[in-house]
DNA sequence: GCTAAACTTCAATAATTCATGAAATGTTGT
DNA sequence: ACAACATTTCATGAATTATTGAAGTTTAGC
C-alpha cells in the first residue's frame, strides 16, 4: 500500500460525521479512552452501527481498543493522527518556499513534526 | 451544515489517492499554484477524471482556481487545510489534560492555531 | 446455570462514488 | 473562420459504503 493510499484510507475513515464525532470525543478524552456505549449514547448511534464505524477507524489505525470487564474501551491513536495532520501541510511550498507568506506552516518549526517508530501497515 | 459535516466533507474530498496527491502537489507548489494539465500529467489522471477530482476538492473549499490564458491554475486553500489539521488534534484531552503525556499536541502552543475570517460555508 | 448488559456479526437494501468514453465549451494563434 | 490545445460536461456501469433489523457472543452478577 502506497503512502498516499494509506493516508487516503485514514482520511476516508474519518470522512463521516459520526466517525469524526467519535474521533473528536476520543481525542478530547485523551489516553484514558471511552467505552463504546459512552460513545454511542451521546452521539445517538445504534450499537451495530457504532461497531461498524469503530471497526473502520480501527482498521485504518486511528483508534485502539482494549477490553475492561464487559466494556470495550476505545482510545485515539494519537501518533497516527499527528502523522496525518503533519502530512497534510508538512510540505507546504517546498518547491517555492520564497514565494510563501509568513503563515506558511513550515516557516517555523512545529511541535506537530514527530516521528513514530511504526513501519508501513500491510493490510 | 454542522461543523462535523463540514469537516467530514473536507476529509472526504481528500480521501482518495489521486486527490490526496493533487493536494500534496498544490501544497508543495505554494501560492503560485499549478495548472490542471501540470497536475494531470505527472499523476497520470485522465483530463475528465482530473476535473472530477478538482471539482470535488473545490466544492469542499480545499482548492481555488483562476484562469490564466487557456490554463486553469489551481492553488491549495491553505487556511482551510490548516483549519482542518487543527481541528483534528486541536482539542486533545481537554476532558483530562492532566492524564495526557508530554507529546500531547496542546501541551505547548502550536503555530497551527490560526484563525480565519471566513464564515461558515453554506452549500 | 440463568439473565441482563455490552458488543459484534450477518444479511439485504439503499445510496454514493469512481472510471470511462464521447461530446461540448472556451481560448489562443494563424 | 479554422485548427489545436485545455478543460469541462454528460452518460453509463461497476464498485464501494452506509443503514437497518435480527441473531449471536462474551462478561458480570445472582
Amino acid at each position: 500500500m502506497s503512502q498516499d493510499e494509506l493516508i487516503a484510507k485514514k482520511l476516508s475513515a474519518m470522512a463521516h460525521p459520526a466517525r469524526l464525532a467519535i474521533v473528536h470525543m476520543l481525542v478530547k478524552a485523551g489516553p484514558q479512552g471511552v467505552s463504546a456505549s459512552q460513545l454511542g449514547g451521546p452521539l445517538d448511534i445504534a450499537a451495530n452501527a457504532l461497531t461498524f464505524h469503530l471497526q473502520k477507524l480501527a482498521h485504518a489505525g486511528l483508534v485502539e481498543s482494549r477490553r475492561s470487564g464487559r466494556f470495550v474501551i476505545y482510545t485515539a491513536a494519537f501518533d497516527e493522527l499527528l502523522n496525518l495532520t503533519n502530512y497534510l501541510v508538512g510540505s507546504c511550498c517546498v518547491d517555492s518556499a520564497e514565494k510563501c507568506g509568513p503563515r506558511c506552516p513550515t516557516s517555523e518549526p512545529s511541535p506537530m513534526h514527530i516521528s513514530t517508530s511504526r513501519g508501513e501497515q500491510n493490510d
